[in-house]
DNA sequence: ATAACAAATGCAACAAAGTTGCAAAAAGAA
DNA sequence: TTCTTTTTGCAACTTTGTTGCATTTGTTAT
């Protein structure tokens, strides 16, 4: 059951169990790809305000329950980390794609983020990789 | 001349010549690193309406004399592209650097987005690489 | 189970960012 | 210079994001 997952993850990381916020884990566990907050918004019915919302992924981000991904379309989408994620301290090396078709935004968890020699000093502390084009879903090529 | 080369630019992308796009284009053959809107609305001055602003972004965007950068904080970036890019058609295989000290995005142009291999039903048509940390400039370590 | 406390929510009021239509102004061509 | 096309600025508006505060809800200890 979702339901008890939810309540598990929550629990796990010492948020309060709220409607909204079960609703919001749960969109993301149902959903399998990104959300933007518009997205959340929108699915999430008008049962929460929208200020509950930016709280709520703001939480999420900072206890490590989801990661943010960039975008060139100013809408950041978030995305739900792995276990080996906590409190702000995210583990999160693989590849995000972007489907130029449906426009959705996943975690293409198995492609790891190469990694790369910077020009002398230059030194990095996090890496983003994000490829568009077509996805698997789509992809009727 | 700083002056005619950005005449030069303008004339070359088929774009008729103005004060905003001559000042903006200006802006970012000076700064060197990318500029958002913000920037741009800020740098430019009182003299230009910010609406003015947003349409020359654009029209440079399609005629491919700047690139946008992704960004996790909703402010896109754009930089200028090399010689290279035309008409919406960008060859920007570069690597984009974020400082975390002093907020400056910057074009790595000497460090080439690796090429990855995407799980069996995805197609990529366009790679983006950031990486954040501390520039060169900041790097006083 | 309930009282006491802490935390989250909703609301209202803003601030900031982005969009659109249209008349006036400036650029480009003849 | 004059005509035509493009760009600009303005106004009005929509969307997105923020903040403070009173109310409600969850949590903890009794």
């Amino acid at each position: 059951m979702i339901e008890s997952k939810v309540t598990e993850l929550l629990k796990k990381t010492q948020l309060s169990v709220t409607d909204g916020r079960r609703r919001i884990l749960e969109l993301f566990l149902q959903h399998e790809g990104a959300l933007s907050h518009g997205d959340i918004e929108k699915k999430a019915g008008e049962k929460f305000d929208r200020v509950t919302v930016y709280r709520t992924l703001q939480a999420f981000l900072e206890k490590g329950l989801i990661h943010s991904i960039p975008s060139s379309d100013n809408s950041i989408r978030y995305a739900l980390c792995k276990d080996d994620c906590s409190d702000g301290h995210h583990q999160d090396d693989h590849v995000h794609f972007i489907c130029n078709r449906c426009g959705n935004t996943t975690c293409l968890e198995e492609v790891v983020v190469p990694s790369i020699k910077l020009p002398r000093g230059y030194s990095a502390q996090q890496v983003e990789m994000l490829v568009s084009g077509i996805c698997k879903s789509c992809g009727g090529a």
